[in-house]
DNA sequence: TAGTGGTCTAGACCACCTC
DNA sequence: AGGTGGTCTAGACCACTAA
């Protein structure tokens, strides 16, 4: 049906095999890059993988595995007998384990966030009943209010499991994740339920929106790299100026 | 730090290399069901993955496969020089690409459908803009209330840009994704937007709920796996019943 | 029938973490 | 130093699609 698409030479040159980075995600990508540019047009059909892996000097495996991570991202479908095509539509990022903070600062605007308290709760029944989960050490509750371009976004309350190294003015500064990072916490899991309800009294005058008017909501469980659980979120957010956006692939 | 756990020999025995199923999904699947019925505690650390596959018969990059389809459902983490270890807390699914019909069959509650409306939209600049597509072809549209055990859900508006072999008949006794796969159509990448605001004087109607109060809001756009816009969902759910859960991976 | 992607093997070498 | 996962190779055979 389609007619498939012939890359330029240039695009196969020059992959750094010494480097840190990968030729799977190198490739990767080159290939993201001219479907972004529009060398490869939203339909088009890719050369084979047989053939993209001699051009690149790779071998199948590699080159198979190049693409599949843009198949998982949604950018390529494939069919077995058929080829690899591009995906029609605009090219959305899937949701990333990152914070509002950051997703802010990547569209240019300019986040400011107001620290509304900052406590340690100690374990009680009742907390643990409240977060789900069995509390057994103290853990860092931070309210925020998050803006950008002096306008309200989102109320966040954070509770942090492991407190150290997290103080009020770090986090006036930067990201909550960011401090994390900085911190040598890894986050690598994080399971997300989003949904909807009326916004309470505080919500509405901080947000500044009618009381009762909805609020989209966003629970986060967040785990580290062996696996235990590091953060809870539960964030409300201005629901014009803030939606969550994910692509699912069928396997 | 941890220890590791061992896993009963039974666990290897009896892939079947013959059939349709293939080796690493079959290995997937006998890992996550010890995950969930307890053989693996969560917190738990696999033995390395050389072993595991030499138990399985398998080589080193299919029993890696394996492993890595449960590292991506957000099920295992995994360190280099450390090993691997299952995620604490519940297991839940991340978002597939199901309908709300599939999700409540699968909770065993009795979804039923009522058909609001069911027309074939003629392509008009008006409704391209609606849609945000170009629309070039006659679209069928169907407005629909989802209930389960009586209580209203959602208010569900798809459209879909081949209304070929679509009757309202079906569609009152199976999903519209189960329809859609009965004919032929197979959809393979979603992208989905989230979000809340008020309940409009006929969803509040119809969901029961007061006017003006908070509905959360689902915008799908379905690819085939040819890459190409095949429907798009509106869909306004009643937030005190249902939401969208995800899981989230770091790689 | 020819061409495509899907699965699987049996190695190799390396980077990283812990002791 | 020893053990872990991460990357890469060079093949093989198969299932599916389209002409």
């Amino acid at each position: 049906m389609s007619a498939e698409h012939q890359l330029p030479d240039e695009m196969f040159a020059g992959l750094d095999r010494a480097g840190s980075v990968p030729l799977y995600a190198q490739v990767a990508e080159r290939i993201e890059a001219a479907i972004a540019n529009g060398t490869l047009p939203v339909g088009a059909r890719l050369e084979n993988e047989v053939t993209m892996g001699e051009r690149f000097q790779l071998s199948r495996p590699t080159m198979r595995r190049a693409i599949q991570v843009l198949v998982d991202q949604g950018l390529l479908v494939r069919r077995r007998g058929v080829g690899t095509q591009v995906v029609h539509g605009s090219i959305t990022r899937g949701a990333e384990l990152s914070s509002l903070y950051d997703d802010l600062a990547r569209e240019q605007r300019r986040p400011t966030t107001k620290i509304l308290s900052f406590e340690i709760l100690e374990p009680t029944a009742d907390l643990s009943a409240q977060l789900g989960l069995d509390i057994s050490a103290p853990v860092l509750h931070v309210r925020r209010l998050r803006s950008a371009d002096e306008a309200p976004i989102a109320v966040l309350d954070n509770y942090l499991l492991d407190p150290e190294g997290v103080t009020e003015e770090a986090l006036e500064e930067q990201g909550l994740y960011e401090l994390l990072r900085a911190r040598g916490t890894t986050l690598r899991v994080a399971r997300q339920v989003v949904g909807a309800r009326a916004a309470t009294t505080e919500e509405s005058r901080r947000l500044d929106v009618p009381p009762g008017s909805p609020v989209l909501t966003l629970h986060r469980t967040a785990y580290n790299d062996s696996g235990e659980v590091v953060e809870l979120g539960r964030h409300s957010y201005r629901p014009d100026r803030y939606s969550v956006e994910f692509t699912v692939v069928n396997k």
